[in-house]
DNA sequence: AATTCCAGAGAACAGTTGTTAACTGGATGA
DNA sequence: TCATCCAGTTAACAACTGTTCTCTGGAATT
């Protein structure tokens, strides 16, 4: 089903690819909201109006990023949550997954913690509807697992949306250790695995 | 105690004050990395120059607005969680008394929610001393009640600091839904309670 | 009453920004 | 082979930025 692009669709992608990941490096220190559009082509080495090829302004080009960062995420949080194992082995591996995560694309993980709630409308509701996939895919998830069972539609969802935001709050804080010393990321790791614990306890006995 | 101040510090003050609340409206739209100080003193209606009589840069005034909106929050958290009456009760008071701060201080509410991932270093510094403030507070008051028997420091720590995040997520919940029908913003508050009802759940079950 | 102080004004600086228009040259399709 | 297309270039625009230095006039101090 894939088609090769010619020469000239090729070297298009590239270019925005280019962008997209110049645009990524110069985040990591400011908000999209600053970012500038000269700023960017500068960075790629390409003239400021090869931009509008590509893009229809920065906050286009962060909706972009939006997409990439989150889109390719889905079926890793579905297989997260459907993993079998006790409830402990299950936080242990969902926490390790965020630390690797973190680690190899703080990039990425950065930017959505920073316009999560940033100075660019589109760009927020661009993360905002991720983020409500990502919890529709977790409540389905988890109404297939036994302890589902009596539970309500909304209560389902209103785990799965503390579930969600608790990756958040455990990624940015793997993202502010990324460079202590390995005792304190571990420590963060503990922090992180023993709130996810509380949560599921709390799971269990919420029909009680 | 109280020392009047003269005309000129007086006058200083207010222009000080101003520059401040003109920025607050200015960062409804955009981030503070992107806050230009000639923005903030045209809004004002003085010279650009005169800045520098207040702030070394937009960053320091930052740093100053996450004073002025986390700073006089201590008393009102402590009480909060101190607060005499069931556990629902208090689930219910504390999501009204968040809602209501919300409604009425939209602009520093959506600064702190905006920076504290944001893209200026020193006024993340400033968010998150605060917010370890708030957890340690939280956590000495937690520690008073009788549900804290036979909890180590460590998980009063994590309990707490699980409390102040759900805080700012019910806060920035409540944002969103500012301009929304009140039907969406009692639903909102549901959910939120909820929320917070599995939390205390967990908290009920976790020396089991 | 005379002196010092200092918040704010004014003017000027070099450097930056987004956007427009007209272009070039190699890939593409007839 | 030849006409078309289009990603990227070049040049120019008015508007904006942070920062410096110099000045002013009223408050504060002596």
């Amino acid at each position: 089903m894939s088609h090769t692009l010619g020469i000239r669709q090729a070297q298009k992608q590239k270019t925005r690819q280019a962008l997209m990941d110049a645009a990524l490096v110069l985040l990591e220190e400011q908000s999209l909201s600053s970012l500038g559009l000269r700023e960017v082509t500068r960075a790629v080495g390409v003239a400021p109006t090869a931009f509008y090829r590509h893009f229809r302004s920065t906050a286009d080009l962060g909706v972009a990023l939006v997409e990439e960062a989150l889109g390719s995420l889905h079926p890793m949080i579905r297989t997260t949550v459907t993993a079998e194992g006790t409830s402990e082995e299950r936080i242990t591996r969902a926490v390790e997954l965020i630390a690797g995560h973190v680690t190899a694309y703080p990039a990425p993980v950065r930017f959505i913690a920073r316009e999560r709630h940033g100075g660019v409308q589109p760009v927020r509701e661009a993360i905002r509807d991720q983020l409500a996939r990502f919890a529709e895919e977790v409540r389905t998830e988890l109404a297939k697992d036994a302890e589902a069972e009596g539970w309500s539609d909304d209560d389902l969802l209103m785990l799965s949306h503390l579930y969600v935001d608790q990756m958040l709050v455990t990624a940015s804080l793997f993202l502010e250790a990324l460079e202590s010393s390995p005792e304190e990321r571990e420590r963060v790791g503990l922090l992180a695995a023993r709130q996810m614990r509380l949560i599921s306890i709390g799971r269990r006995h919420w029909l009680d």
